[in-house]
DNA sequence: TGGGGTTAT
DNA sequence: ATAACCC
């Protein structure tokens, strides 16, 4: 395996402050620094807090699924690696990728490609998603700012921390700074220019991120520093397996430039990007340029103001804690459930996982939806259909305890749901069955406002092993200590 | 094209 | 409830 430090030390020897003080205090006047097209960062004396110069680092794992089970099983470390999910060969290890995989192959393709081609199963997510954790609450040390995107990405909003070193090193009468990784473009380092500075500080954090992940957790992944999420996602891929790289803002346009297509932008995707081509759009240049008036007679104002911006590098959406998952959801494909009783146990089985995983989570599901998928052959490529409905207050109430006072109510439920939407007199063919938990709410005594809320805090419920058999687990929360 | 997730309408 | 987006 590769070393856990950059494979590049390239930094310039040469960032020097020139004058103690700081050349950078706020009061810094008017550095010639060049204006960029879509600049974020104007001059304007901004209120503290607000959107202007953000430090936002992304992060990104390196084929993480794959690393998960060359953790879990180190033989694998040295074979092309690829997981599979049905037929499909989700993702691969490196070793894979040397020989012509890529991602979201088909399992026939794969093995043509590559006959030596290890594989192993990855449709149950629950070793990915606890990992997956695990790399966001260590970001969480750094800032509590942490928004995740699916299971290998994270924004951090490093803004304050940044703050905070940038005084720290004014007051020891400003020693070096130079940069971790790579710098976009190459483009050189202007001390005078506080964002330069800030940005610069940024990829020293975003390297002690990395080098925690790899320390702690023994992962491998990609960074990009910029000064919003579109720039620090779009940049922390320039420089691919395990480096990582800051984007100056006089490079932005050079950045969005580089994308060879508007698909390439996050946030336009499959059908905007079909709307947007029937308009004669197709990269970048050309969305940017595109009038705006009519944009918004085919779009709305509302996406094409936004899709327009992003095509910019704009992008002024902050980073918003992610927090516990809003939503629990376990899904099974397959090529054909045409039963009812068939439906049953497929259900039965999905919602056994499920009340697995809530009753680890802690919270309660207000809600409970089914998904179906149906077959067609002229489908209207990936159509789903669901129906949703409260839990009756009855049922939520048993949840915490031992579960199956809650599974039949729930199979009951789901199959009234599920003859919303299938007439079960008549044939069917379904491919895809999905459950889902939502609208989460915590625990009644660990409610704000709630009695039981302030004595929680003062001592957490020890769960130091044993519980209360037969106490529902909420009311032991709420009554150990008065 | 898997098995998840989120937000906007 | 669906439709869009993300991985």
């Amino acid at each position: 395996m590769e070393l856990p430090e950059e494979e590049e030390e390239e930094e310039e020897p040469d960032w020097l402050c020139p004058e103690p003080g700081g050349p950078w205090n706020h009061a810094a006047p008017g550095r010639g620094s060049s204006t960029t097209l879509g600049a974020q960062c104007h001059d304007k004396t901004v209120p503290s807090g607000s959107t202007a110069h953000r430090v936002i680092v992304h992060t990104d794992l390196d084929c993480f699924y794959a690393q998960v089970e060359m953790i879990h099983n180190p033989e694998l470390r040295d074979k092309p690696l690829g997981v599979q999910q049905k037929y499909l060969v989700v993702t691969c290890n490196y070793e894979a990728r040397r020989l012509g995989l890529q991602k979201c192959m088909s399992v026939r393709d794969a093995k043509e490609k590559c006959p030596e081609l290890v594989l192993v199963n990855g449709e149950d997510l629950t070793q990915y998603r606890e990992m997956s954790y695990k790399v966001t609450e260590l970001l969480e040390e750094f800032s509590p700012l942490v928004e995740r995107l699916g299971f290998d990405e994270n924004f951090v909003d490093i803004t304050e921390l940044v703050e905070k070193r940038l005084a720290q090193l004014q007051r020891d009468g400003c020693s070096k700074v130079s940069v971790s990784g790579h710098v976009y473009n190459n483009q050189t380092v202007n001390l005078h220019d506080v964002m330069h500075i800030r940005l610069v500080i940024g990829s020293q954090i975003a390297a002690e991120m990395r080098e925690a992940m790899y320390n702690r957790l023994g992962l491998t992944g990609c960074a990009g520093v910029a000064s919003n999420k579109l720039l620090s996602k779009l940049v922390s891929g320039t420089f691919k397996p395990n480096q990582q790289t800051v984007l100056l803002p006089e490079s932005c346009q050079d950045l969005v430039g580089s994308l060879d297509h508007i698909r390439k932008v996050p946030g336009i995707g499959y059908k905007t990007t079909k709307r947007l081509e029937l308009l004669g759009l197709s990269s970048v240049r050309d969305l940017q340029t595109f009038s705006p008036v009519i944009l918004e007679k085919e779009l709305g104002v509302s996406i094409a103001q936004h899709i327009q911006k992003l095509s910019y590098g704009e992008d002024d959406s902050p980073v918003t804690s992610s927090g516990p998952p809003q939503s629990l959801s376990d899904e099974d494909s397959f090529k054909k459930c045409s039963s009812e009783v068939d439906v049953k146990r497929k259900i039965e089985e999905l919602l056994a996982n499920l009340l697995d995983r809530i009753s680890k989570d802690g919270r309660k599901p207000h809600t409970i939806r089914l998904t179906i998928r149906k077959f067609s052959s002229t489908n209207k490529w990936f159509s789903r259909e669901s129906r949703q409905c409260p839990i009756p207050s009855h049922v939520i109430q048993k949840f915490g305890t031992g579960n199956y006072d809650v599974v039949d109510p729930l199979v009951g439920i789901l199959m009234k749901l599920f003859r919303k939407m299938i007439k079960v007199e008549m044939p069917f063919h379904l491919t895809l069955l999905s459950v889902c938990f939502s609208n989460l709410k915590a625990l009644p005594s660990l409610t704000k406002g709630s009695i039981g809320f302030y004595l929680t805090r003062l001592s957490p419920p020890s769960s130091s092993g044993k519980k209360m058999e037969g106490v529902p687990q909420d009311q032991v929360n709420s009554c150990s200590f008065v």
